[in-house]
DNA sequence: CCCATCTAGGACATGACCTGACCTAGATGA
DNA sequence: TCATCTAGGTCAGGTCATGTCCTAGATGGG
């Protein structure tokens, strides 16, 4: 079950294997516990409250069909993921780490970079091969930021190692750079490195997207106090994350409790008719992520606002419709909406 | 950094927390761990070759700036995550769950009932609230699976514990099923529950999106043996997951350069002029990602195959167009593509 | 209703193991 | 060359972990 140790008699080997197996969602026995880590099963009772002792809650139910279970507590313990679990989470994270969620950007980065440095190799191709499956979510302004660069410089950043990197400016000329990495922020759909830039003397911050060939020195060093300039007022407005907050109003050509049952629970759209309901409710998405989830939803709809929504559509719409419009091959369908018919 | 100990006279507790500083990636020397940990430095170098026996490589660099770092080895070392990233994981793997990566469908449900078997109380909040922040996928079908279910099925499987819901037939009838769990399978994008059903005495399998208020009951089982039947070929036609794959061929009116630095790098488009390029190639995406990708590249293009993706697309414009048509707000942008005007 | 089966935990003896101190060797960069 | 790091051997002392045996309490099935 993941983790197979030989060394046995270690004690903490066994803790760590007892840990392994209680993450497993179900009921062990001790004896059962007693049998695979080959102790007595005092010595399983004794590390059971050992782990207790450490923070780590676990449940034991008496009686005749008892045993013991790992339950949520205070601490997070230590997570032991079997080979495809690890490559789950990297190829999810590796797939969000360009349009993360909202607020847990920067931590899904983190979690990234702790996981990938002790991938073993062999996963490793197995989540490049299953990303390569997929055409990634790429930003209509072509600002890729692949999730290697990201983590590169996440890894500097929290280990204050020193990095040198070219960079390409917005008018295409490119220059060498080595800095000391202070922060990666993300704001909006956009990553910035926040960084004291050794050759200007100067704080900067650099766009991720125009970096390239990220090398961390391995020097280590200080981290600087960030002095109240550009890059701090910077940092402030992208912690404060006040932006991304869109006011959707959208009507539904279907009945309430058809559109309540594809949202989800906080989003109540309010019947205007017998066959029509209308949503209106801030919500933290990009207008380009709103648009396709709208898309996706198979219900005919009508976007009253926001506006930047009904230019995004109409803008989308207008590039489908010229994608498909030389096309012979396939006819108009029953399921087509309007009456549009193939030029 | 996470898990704060206090019994730092506990050898198997240190060698965790050791573990936990060795993987924020960055280097450590041996004085500073002896420090942190409040042991020798003689202690902390025989930890160390003790982390090396359990299979967790750690890399030391000699000389003036040397230091300690754990990397990549054969063993997955057990995760230790701060509280932010624990939550980016698991709202990534929450968003994910139900139109998770094609092959690690399973293992991504797996690790988020693991998780979030162990997650804080005061982290699942966060978890669910910033989940509710976004609008989620959702599948045209209304055919709706939420990783709360999916979670509680998958830790019956595991857990081989006997488990009680409601199903709801295709026409509508609700029957009560008390099953034994054998495995979870998802095939395209849809869920199935594989299991042995205690009432009809047989083997069946469910659509998960059908089953309502999954009750583990808490009793245990011994895994029967799967008969070659309806579930086994099922099962095996799952496994091996020979659909999905989809013939793309795209022409964009832009040079390949261009589109080549927004596509994976195993998909090259060859160029056909010097502002044309095509694209032909196999992949594994449906039809709807396929066409929400290429809708957020912001080139113009022109789909020339498969039928069904210049079929969805066709719709999806018309759909589009529609839901932007009756509204006066916003006008044309500079961004239009085509010479519609607004009506 | 009682008994089997499980968790819980105290007492104790033995031996293993862990720690810190002190030492030398080798690598590396300023 | 020297300071600074990892690497690792040895040794003495005491701690700690283990298995065995014990009793108590909870629980579900026969």
């Amino acid at each position: 079950m993941g983790l197979i140790l030989e060394n046995m008699t270690d004690t903490p080997a066994r803790l760590l294997n007892l840990l392994s197996l209680l993450q497993t969602p179900r009921e062990w026995p001790g004896s059962e516990l007693a049998e695979r880590l080959s102790v007595s099963p005092r010595t399983i009772r004794r590390d059971i409250d050992r782990l207790r002792d450490l923070g780590y809650p676990v449940e034991a139910t008496m009686g005749a069909v008892g045993g013991y279970r790992l339950v949520a507590g205070t601490a997070m313990p230590p997570l032991l993921l079997d080979d495809e679990e690890a490559v789950a989470i990297a190829v999810g994270l590796r797939a969000g780490a360009g349009h993360a969620i909202e607020g847990v950007e920067e931590a899904s980065v983190r979690a990234l970079a702790k996981l990938e440095q002790v991938l073993p190799a062999r996963l490793r191709h197995r989540v490049s091969t299953l990303q390569n499956a997929t055409i990634p979510l790429t930003r209509g302004d072509g600002a890729t930021v692949t999730p290697a660069t990201l983590t590169a410089l996440a890894g500097t950043v929290t280990g204050h190692e020193r990095l040198r990197f070219g960079y390409r400016a917005g008018d295409g000329t490119e220059t060498k750079r080595l800095v000391e990495p202070y922060r990666l922020v993300s704001t909006g759909r956009r990553w910035y490195l926040v960084a004291y830039d050794l050759g200007r003397e100067d704080w900067r911050t650099f766009r991720v997207d125009r970096v390239s060939e990220p090398f961390p020195t391995g020097a280590r060093f200080t981290p600087r106090e960030l002095p109240s300039g550009d890059a701090a007022t910077y940092m402030a407005r992208s912690m404060a994350r006040t932006q991304g907050e869109v006011d959707l109003d959208v009507e539904f050509a279907a009945p309430a409790e058809f559109v309540v049952a594809r949202l989800p629970s906080h989003l109540v759209p309010v019947a205007t008719g017998p066959d029509r309901c209308r949503l209106h409710a801030r919500v933290a998405d990009s207008v380009e992520w709103l648009a396709l989830r709208l898309a996706l939803m198979d219900v005919d709809f009508t976007v009253r606002g926001p506006d930047a929504l009904v230019t995004y559509m109409r803008d989308l719409s207008g590039r489908l419709a010229a994608a498909v419009a030389g096309n012979r091959s396939a006819g108009t369908t029953a399921h087509t909406r309007v009456g549009r018919r193939p030029l």
